[in-house]
DNA sequence: GGGAAAG
DNA sequence: CTTTCCCAACGCTCG
DNA sequence: CGAGCG
């Protein structure tokens, strides 16, 4: 395949990937390039770890921080010495649409950007409220959460954003000046997300016990720190229904009518076409205030 | 998916 | 020659 | 302190 001058060889383009479904490999490279003027804004710049699904869906996977040797050259990359590691990786930085089509031929269904760029990554450029619902809550438990989050941050001049993760939670983003450090950003999340917690106790948990998350959504505020990530806004997810990373009005929130499973390979083209990226106004960061006082 | 190590 | 293995990592809270 | 968790 020749992309913008740069050759990439991809095999098995008729390999299922979603085999209920009846899509190959060769329909995720296809969504990645119709979808690339709306999913390379939320990757350009950033440390990108793969998760390939070489058979698939419903196969093996595996997290991908650091380039392959063989990896070609010309791929944008990123030196990153872990803290834990002695050695210095290489990260794929999707800078354009070779870069997102080469991820997509080596099986990578999934894509999982930093939440701060390389030219400053100890200062992310967005805070993250994670909703995991625990078990005995769901999606809609995480709608209603994101709801009440709204209305607590709207008074306060933050202005935020929502997105399904594709699988079964919800992701409340925050444009941010880059600031902040992921420490801060930390405390300020848990902050804001205790007090939520406050009012709806029995709706809302910070603790990641299975026993405190029964029947609650968890705020997961530790997403937020360095070598974090987050499925990218549109990226595919490797479900049997083949859903994607949707971004939502806050008036879907609200409704609480849609479900993870109404955003898929086969319609996020035809929504995004019509709605355009409601996540753009990402790229403007804004200050933080100071955290709503209590507990 | 692709290369290296193990069998 | 064929099969198996390897591909990550941060930081908090609990026990 | 290590184990478990996202
Ligand atoms: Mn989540
Ligand atoms: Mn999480």
């Amino acid at each position: 395949m020749q992309v913008e001058g740069k050759h990439i060889p991809i095999r098995h383009l008729d390999k299922p990937f979603w085999p209920q479904l009846g899509l190959t490999k060769g329909n995720l490279v296809d969504y990645y390039i119709e979808m690339a003027p709306f999913v390379l804004p939320h990757l350009r710049g950033r440390p990108l770890i793969m998760k390939p699904y070489p058979e698939g869906a419903g196969g093996r996977s595996f997290y991908r921080w650091a380039l392959p040797d063989w990896a070609p050259p010309w791929l944008h990359r990123w030196p990153y010495q872990a803290s834990t590691e002695e050695r210095t990786i290489e990260m794929l930085v999707v800078d354009g649409l070779p870069e997102l089509v080469w991820a997509a031929g080596q099986g990578c269904i999934e894509l999982h950007p930093w939440l701060s760029r390389t030219d400053d990554p100890a200062h992310p450029d967005l805070l993250l409220f994670d909703l995991d619902p625990g078990p005995g809550s769901d999606f809609a438990g995480c709608l209603a959460v994101a709801n009440w989050l709204h209305q607590m941050l709207e008074p306060m001049g933050v202005r935020a954003y929502a997105k399904t993760s594709g699988r079964h939670g919800l992701h409340v983003l925050v444009p941010i000046a880059r600031r902040y450090t992921f420490h801060q950003v930390r405390q300020w999340v848990r902050a804001t997300a205790r007090s939520l917690a406050a009012s709806h106790p029995d709706r809302i948990t910070l603790d990641k016990s299975l026993a405190a998350r029964r029947g609650r959504v968890l705020i997961d505020y530790a997403q937020n720190g360095l070598g974090k990530s987050m499925v990218a806004p549109y990226s595919a997810r490797a479900t049997p229904q083949a859903t994607v990373s949707a971004p939502l009005t806050w008036t879907e929130v609200a409704e609480a009518r849609v479900r993870p499973e109404d955003f898929t390979l086969l319609t996020m083209p035809q929504r995004a076409r019509a709605m355009g990226d409601l996540l753009a106004p990402l790229s403007e960061g804004q200050s933080l205030p100071e955290p709503v006082p209590g507990s």
